[in-house]
Order: C-alpha cells, then sequence, then structure tokens
DNA sequence: TACAAAATTATACAAGTGTATAATAACTAG
DNA sequence: CTAGTTATTATACACTTGTATAATTTTGTA
C-alpha cells in the first residue's frame, strides 16, 4: 500500500534504553525467553528492530540491562516500606517480612521473569555476576536487620550464628515467595505472611507480628 | 563425500521415547530451551530429526513428557531414601529434610531445568496441571511426615496447623534448595541440611538431628 | 536557511527453527 | 525366502532468528 517510511522523533538515550528495557521485560514475564524476539522487543518499544543494535551491541546486552534493572525494582519494592523510620528492629524485620511476601513483590509476572533468568546464571558469566550480587545484598540487609532485633531484645549473636539465621530466613521468604507466586490462588490473602511470621519468628524465637 | 544413508537398528517404543526425553533433559540443563531443539536432541539421541515426529506429534508433547520425568526423578531420589523403614517419624522426617538438601536434589543442572519448566507454568494448562500435581503431592508428603511426627510425641495437631506447618516446611526446603543449588559454592559441605533441620526443628517445635 | 552529525528506519543475509512428506531399510509373519 | 508393515532416514518448506549495513530523516548549529 502507501510504502512510506515510519516517521520518528529523536528521544534522549535514556529514554529509548528504558523503553526498550521495559519491552525486554515485559515480553520475557509473558511470553518467556522465545516471546523475547530483538523484533517483538523493537515492536512493543515503538521502534524498528535496527535501532536495538544503535543501544545495545548485541541482545545478551540488553538481556542483561532488562536483568539488572528487574532484581533492582524487586529490591526497591521490598525495602520501601522500611524507608520511613520504622519505631524498631523488630518492627522492621516484620514490615521487611510482610512486604516480601506480598504484592508486587510475591506475583506471578516477576516470578516468571526470574525464572527467564535464573537459567542464564549457570553458564553466562555476567548474568551469574548480577546474580550473586543481588543476592548477597538481599541476605545481608537480612542479616542486618536480625543483628538489630537481637540487639533491641537484649540477646546480641555472633557472626557465625547471625550468617545461619539470615541463610534460613532467606530461605523462608524464598520459599513461600516461590509458592505463591508459582500457584497464586491456593492460598487465601494474608495467608503466607503470616506463616512467614510466624515461622521466622521460631527460628529466632523472636515474637514477630503484623 | 560417501553419499550413504545412515544405517540403524530398530528399538522399542519406549527405549526410543526414552532416549529422546533424556537427550532433551540433558539439552535443557545444560543450555535451556534455545538449545533444546529438535535437530539437537535427535543428534544427541543418535537419530535423525524426523523419529522426534513419529514418536511425538509436536515438541511442546516431548517437553511436557520430559518435565513430568524430571519431576518424578526428583521426587524419587527424595523419598528414596526412606524407602527402608525408618525407626520413628520424626527420624523420618529429618531424613527427608536432609535428603531435599543433599546431592543429587540439591544440584545445578536440576535448578536449571527446573527454572526452564516454571516459565511454561503460567501460560501452558498442560504444564500447570502437572506442576500443581507434583507440588501438591510433596507438600502433602511432608505433611503426613510432620503429623506423624507430632503423633509420635503426643501432641497430635488439627488439619489447620498441620497445613500452614507443611507450607512452611516446604517453603523452608525450597528457599535452601534453591540457594544451594544457584550457588553451589557458597556454602560448606552439610551446611543447608543443618540449616533446614535447625529452622524447621525450631518451626515445629521438635528437635530434629541429622 | 543551509549543513553536518547522528538517531532512526529499511533492507539484506546467512543460519537456524518446527513441521510435513517422500524415500528407504529393518524387521515380522507367513 | 518372500512380502508387507513400519520404524527410520532424508529432503523440502516456509518462517523466524540475530546481526550487519545502507538509506533516510530529524535535529542542533552556524
Amino acid at each position: 500500500m502507501t510504502d512510506v517510511r515510519k516517521s520518528f522523533k529523536r528521544e534522549s538515550a535514556d529514554q529509548r534504553q528504558d523503553a526498550l528495557i521495559d519491552a525486554t521485560l515485559s515480553l520475557l514475564a509473558s511470553g518467556g525467553p522465545e516471546a523475547a524476539t530483538v523484533r517483538n522487543i523493537a515492536l512493543k518499544a515503538g521502534v524498528t528492530q535496527g535501532l536495538i543494535r544503535h543501544y545495545f551491541s548485541t541482545k545478551e546486552e540488553l538481556i542483561g540491562a532488562a536483568y539488572e534493572r528487574h532484581m533492582t525494582t524487586m529490591r526497591y519494592a521490598t525495602y520501601s516500606t522500611l524507608e520511613r523510620e520504622m519505631p524498631g528492629a523488630v518492627a522492621r524485620l516484620s514490615a521487611l517480612v510482610t512486604a516480601s511476601l506480598s504484592p508486587p513483590v510475591t506475583d506471578p509476572r516477576a516470578m516468571a521473569l526470574w525464572a527467564s533468568f535464573i537459567q542464564s546464571v549457570q553458564r553466562d558469566t555476567k548474568m551469574r555476576t548480577i546474580h550473586e550480587k543481588t543476592y548477597f545484598q538481599f541476605r545481608n540487609q537480612v542479616q542486618v536487620l536480625i543483628s538489630e532485633a537481637f540487639t533491641e531484645i537484649k540477646q546480641p549473636k555472633d557472626a557465625a550464628s547471625l550468617r545461619k539465621f539470615a541463610i534460613a530466613c532467606n530461605a523462608v521468604m524464598d520459599g513461600l515467595w516461590l509458592e505463591g507466586s508459582a500457584l497464586p490462588d491456593s492460598f487465601e490473602a494474608g495467608e503466607l505472611p503470616a506463616i512467614g511470621l510466624a515461622s521466622i519468628g521460631a527460628i529466632l524465637g523472636i515474637k514477630l507480628e503484623v
């Protein structure tokens, strides 16, 4: 038909990269790796496929950038609850557990994304680095909260114990997050946070409340 | 060169299907979905690609069969430890926790496979059915073990409590399994089982030993 | 307004994808 | 030993993939 060239507007590099990353995440979440083709991504971002190579020298690079952004977003969603200063360490820990087991953190889309990425973690060094970084960042923040909570109730613990507690609490959150995200209809509203608080409370020997 | 047709031997349908499923799992584990092409699968199984369609009407069908086999294998690896009759319920529960947090269950390859499959769970009804079935089977077996353990120590619990305990214990195992599989070098030998036993013991209020 | 830089589109390409069908060789029954 | 069945190989097809490069349009600047 009318074989006119597409008209366009120049955007800033940041905006274009963001749009491409957004499109990538959206496609990965809804259709997995096989849906995230360069053509689909460009289409979703409202540009033509050639532009991708103008901002990312390879598709892998784009995927990596998307992974990093996703993890940052998740971490922010988990921690933003704590930003307003909270009364005490135990209360902050409780808030963290609750946040990490409620939407938008616990969410089928987020899990699909996470599963898309985790596969590359083992064979792609760059992806593994991103994974390790974000995992240890999170676990360390959990460990700090736990440490403060023990201090608050006058039962300070040594580093080795704190490490084990952090690993365990992190596992409870990961596991419940996984179950809730994979089978969202199998749990009542608020059930997972409640189980999370009770379990982590039991592990630490600290009473955690909603 | 010599343009001779490949010679072959007829095998039973079961053997051929097994070989194709094996090849699929192997490729999925090592290279993810994009490595598991029909041509690669056929090559690895020692046949030519046309044969796949003779046994599986579509690639999706083969993937589904592979998923089911993988989950069954994992479940068997976890439970085979318990098959020999064990002294008591508490001991059986401990053995289950230990088994599910040690090789071959805790293993990078198994996790890569699991991640490959979990993505399809949300958009493919058939895959979701397989997932739900295996998840609830496992959780239910955990719940039975927990119930027996409480009975053994003369503290029987009602169904609602048992459900919550099962969800929590399952989460601990899933979470630790995940951490150990994704970052196998970040934990000392035996560390994860130890943390698992301590954590689940604390949650249930039952002392679990190695 | 004219010009140059570069952001964006358009096209090309070789390789790989899943599936469909035709050709052949291996086994089975008689 | 032979004929028929079918498991298996071989080939073909239309389509998609990521990347590379050429052609154009937009935009800032003189």
